[in-house]
DNA sequence: GTTCGCTTGTGAAATGATTCACAAGCTACC
DNA sequence: GGTAGCTTGTGAATCATTTCACAAGCGAAC
């Protein structure tokens, strides 16, 4: 399979239309359309179609994608044939929620370990996984084989604890601490900002605000 | 100040700018510079002033860029010059983490109310606002002048809340339910997904992988 | 007042992403 | 076999975003 240089933005349409190819299949559905897609995930058919076709084509002509075979390549492409070893560094409401989240081992991203510094967290079990002390975690990650971080500590600890991920050999990052890490030895990292996003619908509901008032007064 | 069409991703970056900025007036900084703000987010120079001279030029020459008032104007222009009156739809694991969250009221976002379907849920207080049945939703909505909706619901209930929402006037919502939701009445919705995200990272884990073994074989 | 070092603001160029539009191809049906 | 109706795959065109590059401007030092 070619792997072309692919946009953050294509990618997460790949990983959309794969979830609903799994719904369809699940369904019993054997066959989709590029325009079908499209609509149930908010994109164009022609956008559907130059994303696949990046990768390959899977697609038969007049007839649409194979939704068994579909889901199967794009499984491969993303690397979700396998499933992923994670582990969970900071256990306060956020965290403990992650570790409660069932759709992740479901779709595989298994939570092998959790780590915090508070001695009253530490020892705990949180939906069956027990709490280390932070200092464990480089023996814990090497020997767990762990390949992908989740930070969600207070933010002055999280590039601390980003680089201590990066160094014990972690592949990836997934960080919901409020701020902007900087990238240690390629790891990659994606940031999840509740509160971001909630100013971007800020501004909008702002710029609605305005553009009415100005209409109206006019 | 002009409103220019905006990309999301700008406006993201503006939140982030005005984060940083907070920040340094808390240290008592009071020049700052296009440098050291794409330092400290990520970006470039280039792009920093970019995106600031959008909206007007609030720089001097040779100096750059005077803390206080730009924090000032950009709290302006994202509308976080006020705070926002939020409510909740589905107290299950992430719901209560968020109203447990107290970054959001600190950072302008009042959670006023909270909804739920569990009769066992309903007359809950959790960490002090108290769950209501989601009949309920249209007239406090509406009495209480509910401007965002966060949807925490399961992924099958999404869309109907979403349109609940949106009948009860709401402006804007962000939804954690892992589908993908078709936007009524013009209202704008935001998706965050954290099984997406991981999915990316796993991509760029498997891409990784791939060329590695490539590169080492040949 | 002149020079020097630094930084903004911004057109122009380059890059990247999306949309268009259509030839090629499949299936069903007659 | 031929035709009709769909749908894919994809170059070309459009649209959006980012980067470049530099004139203009500010302040400090002498």
């Amino acid at each position: 399979m070619t792997r072309p240089r692919i946009s953050d933005s294509a990618v997460r349409r790949l990983a959309l239309y794969l979830r609903l190819l799994r719904d369809l299949r699940g369904q019993g559905v054997e066959l989709v359309s590029s325009r079908e897609l499209a609509e149930r995930s908010g994109s164009t058919s022609a956008q559907v179609r130059k994303d696949l076709s990046l990768f390959g084509s899977f697609g038969k002509r007049g007839r649409g994608y194979a939704v068994d075979a579909l889901a199967d390549t794009l499984e491969n492409i993303l690397g979700l044939e396998r499933s992923w070893r994670v582990c969970l560094v900071g256990v306060g409401k956020i965290g403990a929620a992650l570790l409660g989240y069932r759709d992740l081992v479901r779709r595989g991203f298994e939570v092998v370990a959790a780590f915090d510094t508070e001695p009253n967290k530490v020892g705990m079990q949180v939906f069956g996984i027990p709490v280390r002390p932070l200092s464990e975690l480089p023996r814990v990650v090497r020997r767990e084989r762990v390949e992908i971080g989740i930070i969600a500590t207070p933010p002055e600890s999280a590039q601390e604890v980003a680089k201590c991920l990066a160094d014990a050999g972690i592949g990836a990052i997934l960080n919901f601490a409020p701020v902007e890490l900087t990238e240690t030895d390629h790891v990659p990292i994606r940031t999840m900002d509740v509160v971001l996003e909630l100013e971007g619908l800020s501004y909008l509901l702002a710029t609605a605000a305005r553009t009415e008032r100005g209409s109206t007064t006019s």
